[in-house]
DNA sequence: ATGAGTGCAAACCGTTTGCAGCTAC
DNA sequence: GTAGCTGCAAACGGTTTGCACTCAT
């Protein structure tokens, strides 16, 4: 992605254009992958020179509060997140290999949502789906990324 | 839940029958909807006087390992219980108002599968799906229980 | 110039661990 | 008797907060 993107995002929520905002912007959209505060912040420092931790979560926060990026919650209690450019409804395919990412068109939750209306006369508000597995390119032998 | 039954799955866990460990899977079985390990805690102390909170951690990671009770975790970072009777495949419907769970038979994975499978060659393992709503009850005027 | 953004250190809080004492078997 | 259980206090670790300083607008 552009710096100019990044910089349009940013004008869009209102938020200050800073160099912080933009290269947190830039890691997420060169990425495939979904990344740890911590990781953004490794990666980020490279280029910046110096970036403290709580501003990588602040970014990262406001962000994922503006739906820019995806915020994943996953069981070792750590937080961890996305750019993704496709802004309709759709769920994540994760790899357990390489941590790629693949949007997913099939949502199945129409099936669900019949299921508790008929049921009990209840109403889905939301809903969260994530599809663990391994990807083609895992499965064919290929080694894949460490996390 | 009968303490006996508590009883006959600590013996097939080969965990010793201890009365924390009944007096938990006790206070989940009576329990239509999930429990921090603080609600736990609290529940179970009017019971037996005295626990600590890691023992109350401890076995009920024990039993979530064990597949006797399910764990949920929010995007508050907390792990919630919840002891389900029902071992097939299958999710949860959280009410939002009062955090009654309710079973749900559709997956509506299958197409996911199928989806993944064609398109690149992977495979799913496993998935995470969750069902936010309001339950029939709490439809209907009923105030609901606070969390 | 001024309010938003940032760094630093310290707090936070759910959860885990180490270890000594206790209990089911 | 002994292996496993439990209580307590302390540690852990990801995340958040308070506050003074800095920078984009």
């Amino acid at each position: 992605m552009e710096l100019e993107q990044g910089a349009a995002i940013l004008r869009r929520l209102k938020l200050k254009v800073t160099p912080r905002r933009l290269e947190i912007i830039c890691c997420l959209a060169t990425e495939y992958s979904f990344l740890s505060a911590e990781e953004v912040w490794s990666r980020v420092r490279l280029r910046l020179g110096s970036i403290g931790l709580p501003t990588v979560y602040r970014i990262l926060d406001e962000l994922a509060e503006a739906a820019v990026i995806t915020r994943i919650f996953l069981s070792n209690r750590k937080q961890y997140y996305f750019l993704c450019s496709n802004q309709d409804h759709h769920h994540h395919f994760v790899c357990e290999s390489c941590h790629r990412v693949e949007d997913l068109e099939q949502c199945g939750l129409d099936a669900v949502s019949r299921e508790i209306a008929q049921r009990s006369g209840g109403r889905v508000t939301s809903h969260i789906l994530q599809i663990n597995g391994v990807c083609g390119a895992c499965c064919q032998g290929h080694s894949g990324v460490a996390a």
